[in-house]
DNA sequence: TATTGATATTCAATAAAACTGAACATTAAT
DNA sequence: ATTAATGTTCAGTTTTATTGAATATCAATA
């Protein structure tokens, strides 16, 4: 196989028309320029350089050589030039998961701020559940997730950067709906309403309850957030939400309320997750840097 | 310096995304394939692949970087095939030198078959005395050149191909214009008339005459062998010409008559010149060897 | 004609680089 | 806890590249 070497050598003649010259350019001695060359002509079964005692010429064939390998040269030595765009934020596609309980809560507060402050970068959002995120994730499908915490993680990274605790998630006119906090004990679980299994969020709604799964009364499960607030507001019973969903019922303020759950917390923390050996970590601090201030800035305590 | 070794090897974890198998196919233990690739990295101050124990992942920069090698690796592999042209028969231009005294006889009798048998063939000609052109053959800035033997041409190759004698032009009416043949003591050297110095036809002429160059009468010296048949033709005297230049007085055949000259021959003998270590060697046999066809095919006598 | 100077090549010894194989480390799966 | 699969590291070895001296060639020159 030819080396990048011999063809350094033989631009340094071409240049020079001048064995020891060139292997001077090189910082190398003159016979081991001639000797690589001599072997790059063998290779290539072709004659670079007529030369004798007093001149070196460049055959027909050595100028067709010396031609693309000057191209060749460029190119490789365009390739020290990678890590300009490499190490600058965000400059690469990222593909990145979210739960369905975070996502359209999430997502719409600091996506804006994100297009205003990375024009050009270029972002795929999935939704999908903890746990095939979690997965995809591992395949290297997708660069990072954003999920709720605690949820087993092992051999993972975790950057926590929100924390926040449920609200119940009653109507106006039930009995409890005047109080300003609720603790589990309060809320009658025959009528608590939670996500179907798979969701964290029924079991960091249950954990922050201090209940486990089997205790809880509804056996269906919804299967979203926004599916259960309206069943809240069809008097089917009432549940348990994050604080970020609030906004959500803002438009129904006239039927419901929620009430804080007054249990220690904080009750779930949201996290991006990714590979330890990721190469885009600082993007991810990136993001979670600039969610965490938009997050802060729209706080609507 | 990164080598194609590297880029190799990215490769072929590319096509495997497995470093064993990778270091398999490479035909090399795992553990060098893995170090040249750390180097690899290191040295461009990338991550191309992002591993661990279960998986290799390519990053967005090496994703970039394996476009870029597969590309390079291509036109590298390309330069095998650099042998292909250069092993053909006259597939580059040629620059070839002849001398005035040859070029204007004998090129007309070859250039059409040499078109005809290479019709790509790119051909430059010049036209200069005998030891221009050997100057211009040490430089290198010709490939070869046709001129007359005798001729010093220390450390150059010769292949002969074609020889000659000299006949001696004077008018019709003149005395000896009856002759068959005619030796150099026959004729009246006061009117001999020659090239002027530095055509070696002149010297030729004189050596077939037993001659030297001081006991000749002419002192301006004409600056062709055309001039000299004019100036014949113009009773000023005879001359002596190469026989390949009787078909120059065809057209003034009622005015002149060339006559063999008698002396021991050939007079003159044609040859390429070139380099010894000129690649083209087998270009200029295959001239030679084109040459010597069409001029024997040709032949007047 | 012999000498000098400029050059490329060759070769034995040396230096540098690449490679190997084993030990290690890590992790997922069993 | 064990196993299997993998990438990394490291000491020792092999291969390759390099050096420096010797050689060869040839033009220019004395």
């Amino acid at each position: 196989m030819i080396s990048l070497k011999q063809i350094h050598y033989a631009l340094a003649v071409e240049k020079t028309l001048h064995f020891k010259k060139a292997a001077e350019a090189c910082s190398v001695s003159q016979s081991a320029l001639s000797t690589a060359l001599g072997e790059l002509e063998k290779q290539l079964d072709i004659q670079i350089f007529e030369r004798d005692n007093k001149k070196v010429l460049i055959t027909p064939t050595g100028r067709l050589f010396l031609e693309r390998a000057k191209k060749i040269k460029l190119e490789v030595d365009s390739l020290y030039q990678l890590n300009e765009n490499q190490n600058s934020l965000l400059s690469h596609p990222m593909t990145i998961g979210v739960i369905p309980t975070i996502g359209p809560y999430l997502l719409p507060k600091v996506l804006p701020a994100l297009r205003r402050q990375y024009p050009d970068f270029k972002l795929t959002i999935i939704e999908e559940q903890s746990h095939v995120l979690v997965d995809l994730i591992r395949k290297g499908e997708i660069d990072t997730a954003i999920l709720a915490l605690p949820y087993p993680h092992s051999g993972l990274l975790s950057f926590e950067f929100f924390q926040e605790d449920f609200y119940w998630l009653t109507r106006k006119d039930s009995a409890q709906a005047s109080l300003d906090e609720i603790t589990s004990a309060e809320i009658d679980q025959s009528k608590l309403m939670l996500l179907k299994d798979g969701h964290c969020l029924k079991d960091h709604a249950l954990a922050a309850c201090q209940l486990s799964n089997n205790e809880q009364s509804e056996t269906l499960g919804a299967t979203s957030l926004n599916t259960l607030i309206q069943m809240v507001a069809g008097r089917m019973g009432s549940t348990l939400i994050p604080k970020m969903a609030l906004s959500q019922i803002e438009s129904q303020s006239d039927e419901l309320k929620a009430v804080h759950l007054n249990e220690p917390g904080p009750h779930r923390r949201i996290a991006f997750l990714s590979r330890p050996n990721y190469v885009g970590v600082q993007n991810i601090e990136a993001l979670m840097d600039l969610f965490a201030k938009e997050l802060n800035c729209k706080k609507t305590d």
